[in-house]
DNA sequence: AAATCCGGCAACCGCTTCACC
DNA sequence: AGGTGAAGCGGTTGCCGGATT
């Protein structure tokens, strides 16, 4: 025998609710307070609602202060971040961004923000493959200071730095935010994998399953490589000191540059480790997310 | 102009967590 | 400590309106 049901469901009213319906439970809540007890409260407002309901029609729609219409930047930046680090965690979310409840960010999630982040990857990916050029930019490819958020897909394009890389990683610019993102195969899945490659033992490259050498990178597609690095190396061919110089203060340089974002490569290990446990990274190319400025993972599609 | 498609969003469902007895 | 019921939460559904054919 289940539970009984929170109300007799042949006598509540289900569907949309009337503008009557929504100034009677307002009215309600505003006099007395919910009470603590959603169950009674529509009984005591006279409403014919499951108690449910109309604490989500309070808690989404009526409750004062609550934010309708268009995410700003910020708070695109703050559910990606915080979808890279807890997941699909809502109400935790929500909690941080004041007027939002947490079903509005899960539906903004769902239908816009994953499908923009996501039509920005597989654009930029098919443009890889299908542009070899574009595995060498003209350095004057210039970013443009316009917002992913706000562009429509697939414009994002246009956004790609041009320091990539042979080997599936790549810088990009969402306004004024940088990031990196890394392919990540299925070998890569076990974190222990990891392994360091350069063969000064600086320690500059970090691999996860088949080793490739340094002057096999220019031959390695994206769909191809059973690698996964956090190198930036490959940008116009340039050697790996010249592209330390260049590519100083981005996730992914020199392991041992004293400008990379973090102190050892245990601590890379450690966040691909979490950010595989959290996300579950078990499907090849699915991709790995980095804000470069603060550090942060911000998310993880495959 | 009508039919169909599709995206957005409000609401529901059912499981989990919490609080109280 | 265990049971019970309410609240909280996240996934899913289905309706609606705009876009497209």
């Amino acid at each position: 025998m289940g539970r009984a049901p929170c109300c007799d469901k042949n006598n509540v009213k289900r569907g949309p609710w009337s503008p009557e319906e929504d100034a009677k439970l307002k009215e309600f809540i505003d006099k007395y307070g919910t009470g603590g007890n959603w169950i009674a409260l529509p009984q005591k407002a006279g409403l014919k609602r499951c108690g449910k309901s109309c604490r989500l029609r309070w808690l989404n729609y009526l409750r004062p202060n609550i934010k309708h219409g268009d995410f700003s930047d910020e708070e695109d930046r703050v559910i990606c971040s915080l979808y890279a680090s807890i997941g699909s965690r809502w109400s935790i979310i929500a909690a941080q961004l004041p007027g939002r409840t947490d079903n509005d960010i899960k539906n903004y999630w769902n239908t816009k923000l994953k499908k923009k982040l996501m039509g920005f990857i597989h654009s930029s990916s098919n443009q890889r493959i299908k542009s070899p050029n574009l595995f060498f930019p003209p350095t004057t490819l210039q970013t443009r200071p316009s917002s992913l958020f706000r562009d429509s897909y697939p414009e994002p394009i246009p956004l790609l730095q041009p320091n990539f890389m042979y080997n599936n990683n790549m810088n990009f610019q969402l306004g004024t935010n940088q990031y990196s993102y890394f392919q990540c195969q299925e070998s890569l899945i076990n974190p222990m994998q990891a392994s360091c490659s350069s063969s000064d033992g600086s320690c500059n490259q970090m691999s996860y399953g088949k080793e490739i050498k340094q002057e096999e990178m220019g031959q390695i597609s994206f769909e191809e490589t059973q690698k996964f690095t956090l190198d930036n190396y490959g940008n116009n061919g340039g050697t790996w000191a010249d592209h330390d110089q260049k590519q100083n203060g981005y996730f992914g340089n020199n392991f041992h540059s004293s400008q990379f974002q973090y102190d050892n490569i245990e601590e890379v290990k450690e966040l691909i480790s979490s950010s595989s446990n959290i996300n579950g990274c078990n499907n090849t190319n699915s991709l790995l997310f980095f804000n470069d400025e603060n550090k942060t993972n911000i998310g993880f599609w495959g």
